[in-house]
RNA sequence: CGGGAUGUAGCGCAGCUUGGUAGCGCACAACGUUCGGGACGUUGGGGUCGCAGGUUCAAAUCCUGUCAUCCCGACCA
């Protein structure tokens, strides 16, 4: 490819718009374009990019024994409703009607859709195992898309299905994925950490999340990591807690005057005691039900586990409004702060659900709410004053320094990019959508299935985040769009030209993806654009040449060499070949 | 969906307070001088000032509405 002709057009200055590193190189080095919120244009060296990593996914898929095929992108709600995410899946599943007012949606993900497709295939243990890939726009109405292509609403997903006779078998080909994942992360140029993970609105049990650790807020994961093997999602992690004090050693229990202090901060203060020894009453709302959880005062509460406890797929903390109203339903009069789980039994048509974290169960002579405003109970006990809440279970945020749960050392806390994820979901979508074989005793049994995805242009943009400096983007040469650009520095000068030519001839010939910066520029305006798109190699041909060398450059780590043009074929030549 | 901000040429911005013929830099086209880290000069092309209504002799500017985009919070590849 000849740079004169290139579709392409570099920016001297950065998008307003665009807040991390990867957004705003891929869109200032002509990447990519916005055509409105999170949907964007994949411009020739983007796709070049994103074909790239696609083949490798392709390859070590195949390798896996997993076949291709492509599912429809516009779904039938009927589908949906069998599985009941119809109702289940919420905002960010882009629905719609066709001209008969027949509903539809967009396809966020394909479980529905390959589980329909097996079951009228798949009639036989014979079959099976089976996995089943595609790669495929899949579109998400995202409440907030952001980030360029870390978080876009239409996005390039790799998704895999599999289906299984035994939980034996699909724990097999759930480390056989996990391999296959590994391989294809490190192909692309990436490091990354598998981490436990909720299994969130794909459902089912065991999932591990792929994670590009970064060290930016383009990572929006927090991922708890142990020198040991353990890492973990947030929203999964737990951990053992450090000693603490958790006897209040109030003498009596009673009720005491707390004006206007309804922070836990506050109130610690006021009764000069640790923040171990209070009970904090949070009141939460899932799927439009109440539920108050109880959680030791120096500690938060990780929404999602609190959310699986319940069994909801939705969560927000309630308002104070919302407070005030339950609080009257229930014969009390307070304001968040000094709201306690006694005496709450209803709000509007559900029942207070109370929820109690494991931290506050041993709790001895505490401090916590009465629902009476400006007024607490200290020297509080389980089963003399309170009942302890029935559900007991661990609801906590795990904070760095936490000791880890399976070695004991102290937990580290990082960001990450999740760039894959693989999920066992057993019956989860055979079973309710009737998706069954014959097994060897010829008795129907549904699927035992596993899911598998990755995120192909959030892939690019992770690449970009790890790779990369205050020049532009240094892209790993298995995903590059180009492996090399050989940039004659004068065009006006026949020698460097006829030159540039021919090692740009030679690579081609060779098999190398080449660039040949022939345009009319400044030697400084080629520099810049061959460092902000990233090429992993640049041939400089220049005055040197006179002298038998040119120039070469590695874009990974610096290093310029003056060699003969012959050799800095050969490295190139050579480096690409490792890389097959 | 709540809270905050912004919409003027492909990109980055000024102009708006105090209404009066739409500007600057980059990019683009032409010519000339330059030529190893985003050169310079001259000339030129490109705009329904987000959209709709209103006030006014006159609206980018004032008013009302609306749409879009971005940032901060809850989800996920």
């Amino acid at each position: 490819m000849k740079m004169s002709n290139m579709f392409v057009q570099t920016m001297r200055e950065f998008p307003s718009d665009a807040e991390v590193i990867s957004h705003k190189m891929l869109a200032r080095a002509g990447y990519i374009k916005k055509l409105t919120s999170g949907v964007y244009t994949f411009l020739p060296l983007m796709w070049r990019v994103l074909k790239k990593i696609e083949n490798i996914i392709r390859d070590e898929m195949d390798k896996a024994g997993a076949q291709e095929l492509l599912m429809p992108f516009v779904q039938p709600k009927e589908l949906w409703e069998e599985s009941g995410r119809w109702n289940a899946y919420g905002g960010e599943l882009m629905r719609l009607k066709d001209r008969h007012g027949r509903e539809m949606c967009l396809g966020p993900t394909h479980e529905e859709i390959i589980t329909s497709v097996a079951r009228d295939i798949l009639k036989s243990y014979k079959q099976l195992p089976v996995n089943l890939y595609q790669i495929q726009s899949k579109f998400r109405d995202e409440r907030r898309p952001r980030f360029g292509l870390l978080r876009g609403r239409e996005f390039i997903m790799k998704d895999a299905y599999s289906f299984s006779t035994s939980q034996e078998d699909l724990e097999r080909e759930y480390q056989n994925m996990w391999q296959a994942y590994t391989n294809i992360f490190k192909r692309c140029g990436l490091d990354t950490k598998a981490v436990q993970s909720d299994s969130g609105a794909i459902g089912g049990s065991v999932s591990h999340e792929f994670m590009v650790i970064t060290d930016t807020d383009a990572g929006e994961n927090d991922v708890f990591y142990c020198e040991c093997d353990y890492s973990a999602n947030s929203n999964h992690a737990v951990s053992n807690l450090p000693d603490a004090v958790t006897d209040g050693s109030f003498s009596e229990s009673k009720i005491v005057d707390t004006p206007n202090v309804g922070s836990i901060e506050d109130l610690s203060k006021f009764l000069n005691c640790p923040q171990t020894v209070i009970c904090k009453s949070l009141v939460y709302i899932v799927d439009k039900a109440p539920v108050v959880a109880l959680i030791r005062g120096d500690r938060a509460v990780e929404e999602t586990k609190l959310m699986n406890a319940v069994g909801g797929l939705d969560i927000r903390i309630a308002t104070s409004g919302e407070i005030e109203e339950m609080m009257k339903e229930n014969g009390f009069d307070a304001v968040a702060g000094f709201i306690g789980p006694k005496g709450l039994k209803k709000y509007g048509e559900y029942e207070v659900k109370i929820i109690a974290d494991k931290t506050v169960a041993n709790l001895k002579n505490f401090v916590i709410g009465i629902n009476q405003t400006d007024k607490h109970l200290v020297g509080a006990n389980w089963g003399v004053d309170i009942e302890l809440p029935e559900i007991v279970e661990d609801i906590r945020l795990v904070e760095a320094g936490d000791f880890c749960p399976e070695c004991g050392k102290p937990l580290k806390v990082t960001r990450g990019i999740e760039v894959g994820n693989i999920f066992q979901l057993g019956t989860k979508y055979s079973a309710p959508m009737n998706a069954v074989y014959l097994d060897a005793n010829g008795k129907t049994q549904p699927y035992i299935m596993g899911c598998y995805g990755i995120g192909v242009t959030r892939t690019a943009a992770a690449a970009v985040e790890a790779h990369h400096d205050e020049w532009g983007i240094k892209w790993p040469l298995a995903i590059a769009p180009y492996h090399v650009v050989v940039v004659p520095v004068s065009t006006q000068d026949n020698e460097q030209m006829k030159v540039a030519n021919e090692i740009y001839e030679q690579l081609l010939s060779a098999g190398v993806e080449a660039v040949l910066d022939d345009r009319n520029e400044r030697a400084g305006v080629k520099f810049k654009d061959a460092d902000l798109i990233g090429f992993p190699f640049r041939i400089t041909v220049g005055k040197t040449i006179s002298e038998g060398n040119v120039e070469f450059v590695e874009r990974s780590n610096g290093e310029k060499l003056a060699i003969p043009p012959q050799d800095a074929v050969d490295k190139v030549v050579k480096a690409v070949k490792e890389i097959l």
